[in-house]
DNA sequence: TTTCTAATCAATGAAGTATTTGAGTAACTC
DNA sequence: GAGTTACTCAAATACTTCATTGATTAGAAA
């Protein structure tokens, strides 16, 4: 076994590993690709709704789904005529989430739109996980879920009210000007919550956010229920 | 304030966070930047020694560090003549991680590569963090440090030789043969300590290897030395 | 000052990416 | 079997990225 040859081999082999790592952050390089990610991240759904959802062509849905296929970021499976897309594995997120805290604490431009949608954050209006369990078990407060009906019926926070950004308007009358409220979207960088919080602030509601989102909530094994709203 | 504009607004404002995770993503690729990131997770060093572990022109170099401080992912300060360039973070090496992860988890391409190269590594021949440890404190083992001398000279397992992969064969003299030796390189998926321990082994050694590189090892606050060897 | 070293910049062509349009296919409904 | 729904594939176009070439700049040394 000659030196040089080994050399060559495991330089080669090094190569081809940069390569398929770099292969992964190639899917990730697309803010299209990423807000499918997120999308994703809430549950699985058909390429039509998340076209829906994200503002696009389902064509052009549908190839930026097969990029992230190709890197194993998602899987799918037919059921009747639909195609229902889902994250490959919690990982997916986990990574999703390291370049969105990458992105927060080095750039600028980032720190700069979060001071800016998320100003009114300080430390009193933001509720820690453990905090919203106590609210939920001794009913303290009315948790809404401002993310669309169809992530709700998916999987929301047990004992939380869908109440979408789209119709917020419309079901204000139902809320309780005595309660706390307490808001929550699709995660830490997701604007549904900041949003809702000011609109229910300009109608003299006193309104919290969840520090992150459903995902994170489901990740750390605290109750969740699904289907729609009784 | 009408619903429709703060919507656009916010819609707007959701776009431009992807738009800027999307770039840290961007910049992570190639597979060359993030061998870049790699050598700089070792040690800050100038262009031209990145461009001669990467074996890349310094054009070339320069350039993919121009990218990579665009994204904020890598700093620089000037030193007489040189450039020295370093991470900007210890969050972009945990980054960096979590796509290796996600890369040896879900392609199969890096599982076979895996397997081909680290085919040796059954648990008996993996020696963790918390065993090093031990063998270092007992005066057990050999460490030995097979990356180019100049990551050893800034900074290395407390205790360990200098014994890089291209200059192994006229050290191995030195080398007791009824003593263990334990072998560590750059990290996880480094190639250069399986090499050196097919070598070692080719001669009759008895070797195992860290479970992971150097970084792992000082991010754990584990004692490391800086230095040549005396 | 001139000369050297280390690194960046600017221009080029080749290769790869994103989106649109239009065609094609699998599964279901009638 | 005809028609519909939900999606994918193929070709065309505009755009971006990469490596190479040669020129340029900042600081150190002679």
């Amino acid at each position: 076994m000659i030196f040089g040859e080994v050399d060559n081999t495991d330089t080669y082999t090094q190569v081809a590993l940069y390569e398929q790592f770099a292969r992964i952050a190639k899917a990730l390089a697309n803010p299209h690709r990423i807000e499918l990610l997120e999308l994703l991240d809430q549950t699985p759904r058909e390429v039509e709704s998340l076209a829906r959802a994200a503002n696009m062509s389902m064509t052009t849905t549908s190839s930026h789904l097969q990029v992230l296929r190709q890197a194993r970021l998602v899987a799918s499976h037919r059921q009747g005529t639909k195609i229902i897309y889902r994250l490959s594995g919690e990982d997916v997120a986990k990574c999703l989430a390291s370049l969105r805290q990458l992105a927060s604490t080095h750039l600028a431009e980032v720190k700069e739109i979060l001071t800016e949608v998320f100003n009114s954050d300080d430390r009193t209006i933001l509720v820690s996980h453990d905090e919203l369990l106590q609210l939920i078990e001794n009913d303290d407060a009315v948790i809404i879920d401002v993310r669309p009906v169809e992530e709700y019926v998916a999987a929301h926070i047990k004992g939380a009210l869908s109440m979408p950004l789209e119709t917020i308007n419309e079901q204000l009358v139902n809320l309780d000007k005595d309660k706390e409220i307490v808001a929550y979207c699709r995660g830490p960088h997701c604007v549904l919550a900041p949003q809702a919080m000011e609109i229910l602030r300009s109608h003299g509601f006193h309104v919290r956010r969840l520090i992150d989102g459903l995902p994170e909530w489901r990740m750390a094994n605290l109750p969740v229920s699904l289907g729609a709203q009784p």
